[in-house]
RNA sequence: GGAUGGGUGCCCGAGUGGUUAAAGGGGGCGGUCUGUAAAAUCGCUGGCUAACGCCUACGUUGGUUCGAAUCCAACCCCAUCCA
């Protein structure tokens, strides 16, 4: 068995920030003792059902939990979610009604559990207890936190000094959160860094009612693909854990090589100095990131997809060769003569014949290997491939049995 | 309800009567190069055309003008402040 100290520095790896290691000590020690597993906590909101590299740095720690033998609770927050987004911008947000939130769980178990062991994981509804909750109760539940401290929350700092509004329920929010912590007795809540004030009320709330308080743990932001900007589906710096093997081995291919460390350790959890020790002996970079691409890929794939989708970049980017799995085209008549822009633009992809133009003026297109230009005339046949840009390719499928 | 400032291309943002398909940046795409879809560098980035050129576009609708993203009117929407 595990030292304890041993057990804390492995759950530690990684984590921004922890309140407090101490307890954490002490909770992991009980729970040995008395052979009951801690309960671990994360909240999820249902509005986001696309699951990417960002949220899974969270999944990571949960899953490190599972193999300690640790119990992770899933909070679907179908009550908070349901009362309205903080920006209050967008229009009365639309009801959630049980089928969404019950489809959404169900898509976000089947992503999650690409990283989770989907056996041992529990799913609760914080509906469950909020929403028989009666005014006298919340009145009671409101009491034990002041105004003055939930402003200090940075974000309703920031738009209360900025004169940005602020709706009077959005103060509510971490209140029920905290109380989700109270009705699960949670031990440990996973989050976020901006998830610390919400957390750390928690806490409080927690002891208030008479238990101990939950151990906060904070994971940092992981940053894109870009390697700057937090990893958000609306910056398109993202990868998605249900997007295809190549896909993802591309866009981790793609990052930049200071980024590789922190990806090391946050998704696969990774010790900093491994890798660090690996680049200092002057390995090549750009093997240690196919390895990270190929684990990664591994992961929401399996073994034989990783394998593969290393072979295929290989093939395409190393040796500049057509791919395996390019998609196929159905042969056509006319392609046996046909103007290099009807060509193009006829592609998937190609949005515009002003597109197809600019593709072939800027000598991006090649058919069986030969560069085509704008006013040619190519002539394909079955098991011709087209070739577009750098990673864009196609192959003129065989004479489909003409009968059917 | 009142006051003020705004609504420009995928995004940010300049532009206050013609030289504006609209500066600049970001993003995207492409060429070269390379250890990678990294970095660097050069180019393209509304649509139709082989090309000349044509068409559509600056919140909406109408108007003034030879000519409007730019002026006028009404309307819609957003933000802040006052109530």
């Amino acid at each position: 068995m595990r030292d304890i100290q041993s057990t804390v520095d492995w759950l530690l790896n990684g984590v921004d920030d922890v309140v407090s290691r101490e307890l954490l000590e002490a909770k992991l020690e009980r729970s040995q003792r008395t052979q009951t597993p801690l309960i671990v906590k994360l909240g999820v909101d249902p509005t986001a059902p696309d699951i990417h590299l960002g949220h899974t740095v969270v999944l990571e720690k949960l899953r490190q939990f599972q193999e300690l033998g640790h119990q992770v609770v899933f909070l679907i927050g179908d009550m908070t979610g349901r009362i309205g987004d903080p920006t209050g911008r967008s229009e009365t947000r639309r009801q959630l009604s049980k089928e969404d939130v019950q489809k959404f769980a169900e898509t976000y178990v089947a992503q999650a559990g690409k990283v989770l062991d989907r056996d041992r994981l529990i799913l609760r509804y914080n509906s469950e207890w909020l929403e028989p909750l009666r005014l006298a109760e919340l009145i009671d539940l409101m009491s034990r936190v002041t105004l003055a401290r939930i402003l200090e929350r940075d974000d309703f700092h920031d738009r209360f000094s900025q004169h940005f509004p602020i709706h009077l329920h959005e103060l509510l929010y971490p209140l029920m959160q905290a109380y989700d912590s109270v009705a699960l007795k949670a031990d440990v809540e996973l989050g976020g860094t901006d998830q610390r004030f919400n957390i750390l009320t928690a806490r409080q709330i927690q002891e208030a009612y008479g238990q101990e308080p939950e151990v906060g743990l904070f994971m940092p932001i992981l940053e894109g693909t870009d390697g700057v900007r937090k990893m958000s589906k609306s910056l398109g710096n993202y990868v998605g854990v249900e997007e295809p093997p190549d896909e993802i081995f591309g866009k981790v291919m793609s990052i930049p090589d200071s980024l590789m460390v922190r990806w090391y350790q946050l998704l696969l959890g990774e010790r900093p100095e491994t890798i660090q020790q690996r680049l200092a002996a002057h390995e090549n970079p750009r093997d240690i990131k196919a390895e990270l691409a190929r684990r990664l890929v591994s992961r929401f794939w399996g073994e034989e997809w990783g394998r593969r989708a290393q072979e295929n970049f290989d093939r395409t980017f190393r040796a500049r060769e057509v791919p395996d799995d390019a998609p196929l085209l159905s042969w056509r008549s006319e392609w046996a003569q046909i103007g290099a822009i009807d060509l193009v633009a006829g592609l998937p992809g190609v949005p515009s014949r002003q597109e197809a133009r600019r593709l072939l003026t800027q000598g991006a297109v090649t058919v069986d290997g030969q560069r085509v230009s704008l006013t040619d005339t190519v002539s394909l046949q079955p098991g011709s491939w087209i070739k577009v840009g750098k990673r864009r390719f196609f192959r003129v499928q065989e004479l489909e049995t003409e009968s059917r």
